[in-house]
DNA sequence: TGTACATCAGTGAACGCGCGTTCACTGATGTAC
DNA sequence: TGTACATCAGTGAACGCGCGTTCACTGATGTAC
């Protein structure tokens, strides 16, 4: 997405923008090309030659919220002193990510499944493994070192993360009970933590 | 969903059936009623006599894989003696049901955010609510007990099945690397236990 | 046991709507000389 | 500095397709007497 003129980052901006509003107003089925080209008010040719498809800026959102929630996370992780701070730093950037950007991470959780993205698969994994690959450049010398229990870097990644996620979902979603995300800021960052420190 | 003839009741499992292999096979983007007709033979009449939306059909069938892995771990759940094993029980269960059954578990976590379930949200949190009570009927004499941390019920679960459903995802989804589930078998059991039992 | 009748189950043509996409076009911006 | 030209950005009417749903109907099943 390398912009020729200023005019034409800025069209692009918006259009996301309005995109995950209208994402987070009318859901998944209300997610469509005539409610984002209406509620950005651009126009449906200038989202097309922006995109090429609606799949692809679907895609570039789903980049845009992974960068933003992964850039902060890794701000935060390195910030740190201790292996236990370190997870526990993870655990709650999330949490307030969530918390502050609904609408990004509904956007993120419910693209998992979502089929508009396998268009664009490789491109999104090649994100994911640079921002989880600057994760893992942090544990691994800590493992090495015997302050974080030695498994493998996925494993730690579901351990770490997969307890935040299904917290969030519950949050997110409306087929729960309602969910005190402050009595999860405050317990969930030391669970996890037992769960990956060393014997 | 009471059937008054038997016939009907055959109709509708076959119609459910159909409608979880079309998924799988064609994906949330292909999952339509013309998509389901076909594949099961049934006409839309018979269908929509049924079902009175295709919404309906989706709700059925995630309200028929929900119990069933509910059921498998509840099940294995009661089977055990110790509150270890009871966490590990719940934590292999869920993972081998993934993997024996990859098109439940695929519909089942696709669903979360897909919308078409909204309709009839408060059936499928009805169903929730029976199975999980059953789950947390299990837990609190043991917390109570002092064998469990003494986090409230939606922690817990958030705890324990959070990462088998993160495993699940990254495992069910084409955007991850390769994930080793049986390296997942042996080691998350036991990691998730620690992060929930007393100090 | 037989018959009449109500209800349940199953059928498929037809409908309208809104979706993603295309395309021929105009206007704005940057650049070469 | 001015002008010509190539490229980028933006526009909106039009298209065709396939979606979920409706409906008037036929056939099968169970039941009352």
């Amino acid at each position: 997405m390398a912009h020729k003129q200023h005019r034409g980052a800025v069209t692009v901006d918006h259009l996301l923008t309005s995109a995950l509003a209208v994402y987070a107003e009318r859901g998944q089925e209300g997610f469509t090309v005539g409610a984002v080209t209406q509620a950005s008010g651009v126009s449906l040719g200038s989202l097309y030659h922006h995109f090429g498809s609606f799949d692809g800026l679907a895609a570039a959102l789903y980049c845009r919220c992974m960068a933003q929630v992964c850039d902060e996370m890794i701000e935060a992780l390195y910030r740190t002193r201790t292996p236990r701070t370190g997870i526990q730093a993870l655990v709650r950037t999330y949490l307030r990510f969530i918390r502050d950007h609904r609408d990004a991470a509904l956007f993120l959780h419910a693209s998992s499944y979502s089929g508009h993205l396998a268009a664009h698969a490789e491109e999104i994994r090649a994100l994911k493994n640079e921002k989880f690959g600057r994760i893992a450049a942090w544990m691994q010398p800590r493992i090495a070192a015997g302050q974080i229990a030695p498994l493998p870097e996925p494993l730690l990644e579901i351990l770490v993360l997969g307890p935040v996620i299904e917290a969030a979902r519950r949050s997110l979603t409306h087929t729960f009970a309602e969910l005190d995300l402050d009595e999860v800021v405050r317990e969930l960052p030391d669970r996890i933590w037992r769960s990956v420190r060393p014997d």
